[in-house]
DNA sequence: GCCAACGTTGGC
DNA sequence: GCCAACGTTGGC
């Protein structure tokens, strides 16, 4: 079993979106880490921290999990799409997605503001500075302790 | 809205 | 291959 971290705006696609529609393409990351992820390293059933970016209170809100291993980005080839990318041909696709499905909301939501004062989550790229990326490992140890929290904070 | 951090692009 | 310019992310 791997864990992750998914990171979406809220006002463009939030858990309750996710909790709305059950299962949903993660389409348009276009970065290569992220997708390297996606295409090569995420498994069916790997559990998923949902994360909101980008608002009011940026933090943890959630639980999915991996409904369909890495596929190539139907986007990329649309013209249309937010997302194309001339570049990517379908006979050589250059990004990747998954399916993810619903699982839970947490019980509350955890602030980065809070995750950052834990030193057990100090190694955690969500909470270094500068850290960009959309999708990220979680160590089991981190899981179980971020999960540790949902009844309240643990300063 | 500001700005730091980072990734990508493209000239040389 | 270097690096400046530019665009994007995302916290605050």
């Amino acid at each position: 079993m791997q864990y992750w971290l998914m990171k979406s705006e809220p006002d463009v696609f939030g858990i309750d979106h996710l909790k709305d529609v059950k299962v949903e393409p993660w389409d348009g990351v276009r970065n290569y880490q992220a997708r390297n992820m996606m295409r090569d390293q995420m498994k069916k059933g790997d559990l998923i921290f949902f994360y909101h970016s980008n608002c009011d209170e940026p933090g943890i809100v959630g639980i999915m999990t991996v409904a369909k291993e890495g596929y190539p980005d139907p986007t990329a080839f649309d013209p249309n799409a937010k997302y194309y990318d001339p570049k990517s041909d379908p006979d050589n696709p250059r990004w990747y997605l998954v399916d993810v499905r619903y699982k839970r909301k947490l019980k509350r939501n955890i602030p980065l503001s809070e995750l950052k004062q834990y030193p057990e989550l100090e190694d955690m790229q969500l909470v270094r500075k500068g850290n960009r990326l959309s999708i990220m490992p979680v160590t089991e140890a981190q899981w179980e302790f971020i999960l540790g929290l949902e009844d309240g904070p643990g300063i």
